[in-house]
DNA sequence: CGCGTAATTGAAAAGTATCAACACTGGTGG
DNA sequence: CCACCAGTGTTGATACTTTTCAATTACGCG
């Protein structure tokens, strides 16, 4: 597992054309929204009307299972995609997605997303290219998670974002990983503990 | 967790757009190989000429993790696509597949996939869904995963597959399930024992 | 100050992996 | 035809990991 696995996710290339799209004739299409801390954007099981792109600040998307356990599947910021999803299959939502911090997003309404389409190849071909990527980082982070200790992948996650527990709470990390909040302070004890000594 | 988790995936429609595309005027381009169990179609770690499609058979999708253990991803059957993945981003393969039972599959070349994608709206927008539906299994997958345990995961399967261990070994069952082969056969065990008593 | 949410901890219980031994199968070669 | 082999499946005993539960503390904010 050499392969790199972004814990926070963003996607520079997408949100430079939703904002050339945007400034161009046909920008009208893009509305801009605003969300604040714990704000809900998407329901869980709600249908979707349109497609949202981050273009500031932090959000969580998370699914609660009927075991009433949490479990979340992506952090996403800047030029992010969500919503897409259910666009091609006219499902209700898997996930909901909640603001974590004060975020601004990009609004695109489902027939102006097909619009875009099949109209803008350039466009296309982006969606194309992130949706490959959603299955590449969701398959190998399912892997990893089934497939090391805990604390194996806490010190990934550190490695990664070495501010991580001040920008995530640590409810919201035990749920990233699957497990709970009295293993994942044992891990990082056991962690502190450890480094202390050398 | 009402969703519907196929355990192996199929996907008629596409499967159908194939056939008819193949006996077009283009058909050309698309050929068609044959595998037989054990063998491998693509390895890791590998670069990727081609997307395959599934016509007939059985196969799996797996990833070899540093620590030595297999991961299935997922089983496919009729109508399913690999490979893909990799063509968008010009990554190199992060699962093997390889065949388990007796396959015939469709292969097209990297160039002509792209050419079909560009020119061909049906064929895009039934990639760009099936893309979507990856994304949307493989999310559910890792959560309902994460979040059960061995025996709900086991009784879920057998719901859906009957035929379940004459079908897959119980190999390849533990690894698709992420957890050891002993784990498995206690849980048979207990789920045999208790349906006796009652 | 007081309320609610988030974080922390210990002890006990439950779940899972590890390991090592053994059984079953189908194919191979002497 | 039998002995052997490799791969797969099975099991018990044990050690380890993780969850559960309940009790306590810390923190931000009106």
């Amino acid at each position: 597992m050499s392969e790199l696995l972004k814990m926070i996710r963003v996607n520079q290339e997408f949100l430079n054309y939703i904002r050339v799209l945007k400034s161009s004739e046909k920008g009208g299409v893009i509305e801009t929204i605003e969300a604040r801390p714990t704000e809900r954007i998407i329901g869980q099981r709600a249908p979707i009307f349109a497609v949202y792109i981050v273009q500031k600040g932090l959000g969580k998307c998370y699914l609660t299972e009927d075991s009433g356990k949490d479990f979340i599947q992506e952090f996403f910021s800047e030029g992010e995609i969500f919503g897409e999803i259910e666009m091609f299959n006219n499902d209700l939502s898997f996930c909901a997605v909640e603001a974590l911090t004060d975020m601004v997003i990009f609004k695109i309404k489902k027939e102006h997303f097909y619009e875009l389409l099949e109209q803008d190849k350039k466009f296309n071909r982006l969606v194309l290219k992130l949706l490959a990527a959603k299955v590449r980082y969701t398959a190998l982070r399912h892997s990893f998670n089934q497939s090391y200790p805990i604390e194996t992948k806490l010190v990934r996650l550190r490695e990664q974002v070495p501010q991580l527990t001040s920008l995530i709470s640590k409810t919201d990390l035990a749920n990233y990983l699957g497990i709970t909040e009295r293993s994942l302070n044992r891990t990082f004890n056991n962690l502190r503990q450890r480094e202390l000594k050398t």
